[in-house]
DNA sequence: CGACTAATTGAGTCGCTTCAATAAGCGTGG
DNA sequence: CCACGCTTATTGAAGCGACTCAATTAGTCG
């Protein structure tokens, strides 16, 4: 498959022949963290990772092993989850093209990560993205804005893991969910109204700290009181999202 | 905008009398994000920060303020808190010496900081600061790390929220208190058994998302089953770790 | 020592969970 | 294309854990 000519950016770059990487065509080029590095770095960054497809349900990295790989995601989205020793899990994060996976500079993962929709990443080995994280400033600093963007989003869902009613959690997520793929799903300016909940039930139960049951019920009964549609298993209908944000409780 | 010298410069000057900052004294000046610092950058940024302190329940920065500060905490406890617009709060972080406190990079701060004990730190504009570690990527390192470390107990901290029983909950507070006040207090190379609680009974149930009368329950009844003593209104000894680390649950 | 605040304890209620049964999607093969 | 079977979701009924409200006790500080 042979691209067109395209980026004037190539150039350059192509001082050295034939170095045209994918990433000079990777959609998530000018908002992941590589959009920190002049194309010539970016190149040079390209030629340590690959792109890998994960299936949804697969596993890329699991709990407590070692922490060998990081990523970007390109396309889809995936879950980071815990488990307690006897089986109750907890989804502590979503991410979603763009955003980082894993822990540079550190020994053990401390969450299993898994694609909630079939998705794919830019995948590199750690030890050499921190190497060559430790050479680019640039893109440390790139890196430190999306932890502490990531960590910022973390401490608003504790505030509701540990404060809100089984209702205000259901709310509050599908406003969530509409916000982000909006974000993701490009051009669009304002958020979705009519989307695919890339979750089932049970995934959103371990999101918000409920069971399913409770989960189900909660949707059943905003669908009842006019405020959301669920035209499908997985299709949400956002009718008044007036009311849902009122719903949401923060 | 014209800077007086580069770093390396800054060695020979500060070898003159009479630059010696507060820095070279400091506490928490080898394991504060200052650490990655030479002694000369390290006073070039001490002479932007002022010492400052905090009396117990005064409150440093209020949620959805602009970001105009951050700080190293030299001596004390903080909490980070949020809270819904109907007052239920939740405790999102405690920070102790020689954490880091605020948002460089960003407008907003998404929560309150408030000390649980009388506490000093080191405080810095927001402005001059990331200006500062701009042009010092091995502080935004440092910086990096720390944000990186945050937001694993952040997620470990979600799983605790959202799954696990209010006995489990009041366990692993009481475990991770001992670690963390141990890891600050010095030549100790385990956790503490006998400490002072930094915080009353409503910040635990703040940081746990229980009620006050539930968390006090809880540890009555731990006292009953001779885990733990409470010889004091804020004092708390652990009897037997063991039996406590195992109703922690995880 | 006495007054005030913080913590404990008790009784009753409510919200979420649990357990169980039914219904709805959805992919597959006839 | 529809019927079938499996998975996922919904709904119901009962139970229980944490909350609420209220009263009592214990620390702490002047």
């Amino acid at each position: 498959m042979h691209q067109p000519e395209s980026d004037r950016t190539i150039d350059r770059s192509s001082a050295m022949a034939g170095t045209r990487s994918h990433c000079d065509a990777c959609v998530v080029r000018n908002r992941s963290i590589c959009s920190a590095l002049e194309p010539g770095a970016r190149h040079l960054l390209g030629r340590e990772g690959r792109i890998q497809t994960v299936k949804r349900g697969q596993t890329l990295v699991w709990e407590g092993e070692d922490a060998l790989l990081v990523a970007n995601v390109i396309e889809g989205v995936l879950k980071l989850s815990t488990s307690t020793s006897d089986g109750r899990e907890q989804i502590v994060g979503v991410v979603y093209p763009s955003d980082f996976i894993g822990r540079p500079f550190g020994e053990r993962s401390h969450h299993s990560v898994t694609a909630l929709v079939d998705s794919r990443v830019c995948l590199f080995p750690r030890a050499a993205f921190d190497r060559f994280a430790h050479d680019h400033p640039e893109l440390e600093h790139q890196l430190l804005n999306k932890a502490l963007d990531e960590l910022d989003r973390a401490r608003r869902w504790m505030l509701l893991l540990g404060r809100k009613s089984a209702s205000e959690k259901v709310a509050s997520f599908l406003l969530e969910m509409s916000v982000r793929l909006a974000e993701v799903g490009c051009e669009e300016n304002g958020p979705l109204d009519e989307f695919e909940l890339p979750l089932d039930r049970q995934q959103i139960a371990d999101v918000l700290g409920l069971t399913i049951e409770t989960v189900s019920r909660q949707l059943s009964s905003l669908r009842a009181s006019g405020v959301v549609d669920l035209p499908g298993r997985r299709a949400l209908h956002i009718l008044d999202r007036n009311r849902l944000m009122a719903l949401a409780g923060d």
